[in-house]
DNA sequence: GTCTATAATTTGATAGAC
DNA sequence: GTCTATCAAATTATAGAC
């Protein structure tokens, strides 16, 4: 009996997110530039040439990657601001997550690397380019929004919710980097600290 | 009149620092791997066979960046160590001073890009791994026991020193990888916001 | 000291067999 | 769908002229 349409659409899906995921390896450790294609078809155990079935190019699968990256980070970013809890709340559990996410969730620290590399590089492909100016600013707006009430209901500090917003941000990419360049055995901070910098 | 091996010797230095100033751009901004040689002698203006009777190879001018890196950071920490104050005077001094230095020295940002890339990826040359590994903890070390003698003087937050000293060379590490990648008009942070982090 | 030209190598992408 | 073989382009590094 032959495959079913669906049958090779799912093969096919998974075969994708395969090489999708050890591209993502690759990146966030060498960067796109010095990532090359036989790095991820050795990395996912295919064939280089098999590679080009899935995708066109190398950019291709970086831009695919950045893409999923920014929709789960603006997804994560709208159920953060939809929850019925008040703002200090809202922010403890960001942070509690986000830590949570650099601990056990060993993507999440790639995806982390991944942008942070594609915002500073310039030699990344122009619909990356896009992609970034689209999508950079949604973060730093939503967490400066939630500040901002926290302060109107007197938990946040009073500092300019914009700059909080940035201090916030760069604690949990700093975190996520260091755990990604010290390995395993990184110094986990502890979480109230993290909360004292926000809270009153 | 001939150049004297003196004259000599200090034009191939200033040569040598050109090269070496223009990698410094290149690679924070491209990374090791994505950096061409050709981007390198572009960059300050000499052909591209002119570069290897400086250097012998890429890997090289890359090591010796790093190697520069390290030691000032090294030579700042000794200095701020030695300073005459009380611990939470030499934090506001640290603090202030890394602050302005990622405001108005635009190597600052760079070098500290150099190091966050060398620090992650696992494809730069060996010679650097070893350079890093005998230098990475020295800063986190010395900020550690100035954190810890602030808590004896009683003017530094109670959480572990190594701690504290994690989140405040992450939030050094950011803000300058935020201007880096959101170039002059980004949002700069109130210094007192960061000092607030740290001290009671 | 400096440049241009080029050799040698690496790498991205394609073609064709199974 | 998958692999091996191969082409074409890019890149490092060297050689030789000025």
């Amino acid at each position: 009996m032959p495959k079913s349409a669906e049958q090779n659409r799912i093969a096919r899906d998974s075969r994708r997110d395969q090489i999708l995921d050890s591209a993502l390896k690759a990146f966030s450790v060498k960067g796109l530039g010095a990532t090359k294609i036989s790095d991820i078809a050795q990395e996912a155990s295919i064939s280089q040439g098999l590679l080009y079935r899935y995708f066109k190019s190398k950019d291709e699968i970086f831009a695919e990657l950045i893409r999923g990256a920014f929709e789960r980070m603006n997804l994560a970013a709208n159920e953060l601001t939809a929850l019925p809890l008040p703002a200090n709340e809202k922010i403890r559990t960001a942070i509690l997550q986000l830590l949570q996410d650099i601990e056990s969730n060993e993507d999440f620290p790639r995806y982390v690397l991944l942008i942070a590399q594609s915002g500073i590089s310039d030699s990344v492909p122009d619909g990356v380019k896009k992609i970034i100016e689209e999508n950079a600013e949604i973060p730093y707006k939503a967490m400066a929004k939630i500040f901002a009430d926290g302060q109107c209901e007197g938990t946040v500090k009073d500092y300019e919710p914009e700059e909080i917003a940035v201090l916030f941000w760069i604690t949990i990419k700093g975190l996520a980097m260091h755990k990604a360049a010290l390995g395993p055995g990184y110094v986990s901070p502890n979480p109230q600290m993290i909360l004292d910098n926000f809270l009153k």
